[in-house]
DNA sequence: TATATTTGTGTAAAATATACGCATTTGAAG
DNA sequence: CTTCAAATGCGTATATTTTACACAAATATA
């Protein structure tokens, strides 16, 4: 079998991140090509030897600074054909969660020009990466609604009133704060702590963190962990 | 920037069929390389101008002479480096669904060896293509429960019997044939005919259709769909 | 001390899921 | 033709889950 394909393989990654009830998403900006200065997602070519989510996690850091803590395999994007004039790009997209922690930028020689960008104010980005965000988004809202998910945009001791916040921010709807914290309690795999939320006025709350060995034991007895709510 | 990138990009389709009660995938024996003689995927190399999914129905169609109803992608593998002694091959599988008045195997040239498998007696195939099989089939017991995509498993007319069925089959678990029959109907996305199936014996169903039009409409007034049963 | 604010718990009503009874329509057996 | 078994079609009672919302408790601030 003859074979001299011209395309080459990529990875990018639709990293997000949550703080003060916004909906982040870590960008960098175009050094080269026809799209410089454009906004861009963090992404490079794969290496011959290098898993694809070895190549997300590599690339993210070198341009960002950024350690990510989940990732997963959202789509691979690879009709755009005549992006590249030198060759066809095809490319895995990887989406992936930070922790409030994790989100300071450390500028190395490689990322002086990354940045988080609130979904709410989202610039117009380079080929398609605006379409490949709503994909992601999509992901991310799904998922919500079946995987505990959204710890992972939350310090691992947070405030219910913390996470019903992050619900609605990325469902962008009402949430009753009662049937909610019902619901998710009623799972099992939320662990109280002893120590209490200082807020500015008002009881303060208790912290709650996620217990993911619990989490898996549940998972593995096929419990569904559907989470509607009002 | 430099790049000489050693790696070959493919598409693997995941093909299902139903008759008879059973579920079924597209196979083909392998005819060259380590695992000559080997059932595996269909798929194959992705041409410099074509679309990944064009890529797959050309793939199929050579290979198995079957023309492919419904596809969407899967998964890409890319991580067994190794597989390939001259290069690095990256998967993009894509799953799909074939109605039973298409699943006849046309022999051209190339398709002497294409089969049904069903995947109650799978052999053991090449490279990783069991694993991807599990994780097509984990995506088809997904889908069932939020998305019409069984009505592409059978003929365009149906009894309702065979619906619950295909549902008992490829879930693997019993349901109430009252209760299942009340809840598809209440989406209101099927439409009675005046025919009947003529059963070896009993009462004979009334034929039901899929209103795909209906159901776009359901769809986008974002009805929840979410089937569940006892 | 009074008031606003947020948290924590409970409870009743509404909606949905589950279990299952039974009449109807057919083919086949007697 | 009658009877029986098998499959379909429709209905209804019960259990479970979701939804709406009342109210007490704990804290900051005026």
């Amino acid at each position: 079998m003859k074979l001299k394909q011209n395309i080459n393989l990529a990875v990018d990654g639709i990293i997000f991140g949550y703080q003060d009830h916004q909906l982040y998403v870590l960008l960098i900006k175009q050094k080269y090509g026809s799209q410089k200065d454009k906004w861009a997602l963090p992404g490079g070519f794969v290496l011959d030897d290098e898993k694809l989510i070895d190549a997300v996690k590599r690339e993210v850091k070198e341009e960002t600074g950024v350690k990510v803590q989940y990732l997963e395999q959202l789509y691979t994007f690879g009709d755009d054909i005549d992006r590249d004039p030198r060759f066809r790009v095809v490319s895995v997209a990887y989406f992936g969660t930070v922790n409030p922690k994790h989100m300071e930028l450390k500028p190395t020689t490689d990322a002086l020009d990354a940045q988080w960008f609130s979904i709410a104010k989202m610039p117009k980005l380079a080929f398609d990466h605006n379409k490949i965000i709503e994909v992601a988004l999509d992901r991310l809202r799904g998922k919500l609604n079946y995987q505990p998910i959204g710890f992972n945009l939350l310090d691992s001791k947070f405030p219910f009133s913390d996470l019903e916040q992050l619900y609605m921010t990325i469902l962008d709807r009402d949430i009753d704060r009662r049937n909610f914290r019902k619901k998710i309690l009623s799972f099992g795999f939320l662990e109280e702590t002893d120590e209490f939320h200082k807020a500015g006025s008002g009881r303060p709350g208790k912290l709650f963190k996620f217990n993911s060995k619990k989490y898996k034991e549940l998972e593995q007895e096929g419990i569904s962990l559907e989470i509607k709510f009002a």
